[in-house]
DNA sequence: ATGAAAGCGCTAACAG
DNA sequence: CTGTTAGCGCTTTCAT
């Protein structure tokens, strides 16, 4: 079944000791030509694979992190995860996915199985928090857009400026009667940000803001339902921030069924500006984050903890609006 | 810096041996309630964490399986990966995921590492073929819509009457020149279906099929460089079937341009109909492919090879249309 | 320039 | 019911 080839099989073949062939391996240590090439031949004889387990047992490392988001399937957590792992790569590291599905217990899970000395390092992005296992001393961890407790850095962009710039944009636009859409209150999130900035750009303007709580995991049917709730409650309403931009999408096909046409009757700003929203929906007004920048400052950070266990700060980076046509 | 507690320090704070532990450890043949209890006390107290590697390299193997598709930032590898991590999980296998972005060398170069034991099987989902690697007779590999070699099952869905179904769609509506995108020609892949299917169907209308080559992983800019040479080359076309949606989303994009209005001047058919799509381009009528039961087969294929070593035939699902306004 | 031997942390025969 | 012992495949002092 399996290829048993072993580093002592080559050794043997090769006329010499499992030492010698292992230098050969990792090209360390003085070695004759000869010996190099003997080797080398009886590995190519003998399609030799090294046992990438065995060697990371001996080093106590796996070169893997591990990614942990409640979804990858999302035009924002798929990007993310894309340019995280093409980094990682670059770096030597490759990449173990966990979507949580913002469940708690699979995250748990996940995390029970990974600190087993699977992963060398986390990034997460779930939306769940406080899981005692998160203060484990020992795995370098990076947060994204989430804060799990002190120790650990967050990289975020700057969730309050974007729920500036979209809420000034439903104003600048005319809208009075704005309503935003959030994830749970129940965790401290710079997500949470966006909303503050939402409420204090409405108070500013004396305007009552109006959040209806949604959550990121929610099927399309159960947040469909949610925001008919609000046509339903607010027929007055002109002006929707969404909480991202599927959502938003999902709004306007919502407002569609109200006979509320985007933009005429009503503006919509999405959050998150992926790349791949900006092909699929390029009408979509929202505020973009800058994920490429994320991703690099997120295994910058993973990578001076993992390496020279450098501890790093919590880093903001600023977000710019892409102007489609529904706001 | 890393934790070092193992095994054995938990037997000695128990006072038994490294074997009595790890079968408390494993829930493993007869133990006294007293031990029981002894050792899990000293492994709270020491919080102790299993060394999954070292578990690893005894039973030779990782449950990991690995992901390689040319990118998982977009709406069908998206949802394909997040849907068999899903199955994976709940068989009690992690995921490692390779986005080759279509480079062969980087395909390659997973591959390699991957066949170092680092993972139990192989899901491929990248447009490139040839490898030699993928001749290797050890790991089991399932392939997702793509040939690799005869030993290696392919998981795909039904191109040939996807590409019927669209071709047939837009004769319908009336069309008269209709035009098909498509991936390189140099491999032999069931996507090619589409293409032979768009050619026979046309054929028996009298048409000519007219192909443009396009690259799944090329830049936006140069796949929208490439649809506007389809506009100058063919100001009559009035049908388009593409090689997947967000390609379609960017034409009709690029038909703007060319003041072409979707779908009174331009019908468009896409190809993939992945869930995000639908959400933030509801209107885009398109190919849809069973995905959820793609990954269900594959995984089902892939698990059979791993733990049985069966090998198992070749499977093809069938397509349907998603009804959208643009076709 | 090369080899012998110890050990990374865990599991499983085999005894008792 | 529990302990002794021998590896899983590799890397690395320490000799030579």
């Amino acid at each position: 079944m399996k290829n048993n080839i072993k580093l002592d099989d080559v050794a043997k073949e090769a006329g010499v000791s499992k030492t010698t062939a292992s230098r050969v391996l990792n090209h360390r240590g003085y070695l004759s030509k000869e010996t190099i090439a003997k080797v080398q031949q009886a590995m190519i004889k003998l399609n030799y694979r090294p046992n990438t387990i065995a060697r990371q047992l001996y080093k106590q490392q796996t070169k893997l992190v591990g990614l942990i988001f409640p979804t990858i399937n999302n035009p924002f957590f798929g990007q993310l995860a894309n340019e995280l792992e093409q980094l990682l790569y670059q770096q030597g590291y490759k990449v173990l996915v966990g979507n949580s599905g913002n469940d708690p217990a699979k995250e748990e899970s996940y995390l029970h199985q990974l600190l087993e000395r699977q992963v060398d390092g986390l990034i997460v992005g779930a939306h769940n928090q406080g899981l005692p296992e998160y203060h484990h001393p020992n795995l370098p961890i990076v947060a994204i857009d989430q804060k799990m407790n002190d120790d650990i850095p967050v990289v975020s962009s700057d969730n309050y400026q974007g729920g500036v710039l979209a809420t000034q944009r439903l104003l600048d636009d005319g809208c009075k009667c704005i309503i935003h859409t959030n994830g749970p209150l129940n965790f401290i999130s710079p997500t949470q940000n966006r909303r503050l900035a939402y409420q204090d750009v409405l108070a500013k303007n004396k305007l009552t803001p109006i959040t209806y709580r949604t959550d990121f995991c929610w099927s399309n049917e159960k947040k469909k339902e949610t925001f008919r709730q609000i046509f339903r409650d607010h027929p007055e309403v002109d002006g929707i921030f969404a909480a991202n931009d599927t959502d938003a999408c999902l709004i306007i096909s919502v407002a569609a069924e109200f006979h509320k046409q985007v933009p005429t009757d009503l503006k919509v700003v999405g959050y998150d500006g992926a790349a791949m929203t900006t092909v699929l929906a390029p009408q979509l007004t929202t505020i973009q984050q800058p994920i490429s920048q994320l991703a690099t400052v997120a295994t910058q950070i993973l990578r001076a903890k993992i390496e020279k266990n450098e501890n790093s700060k919590s880093v903001t980076l600023p977000v710019k609006i892409h102007n489609g046509t529904t706001a």
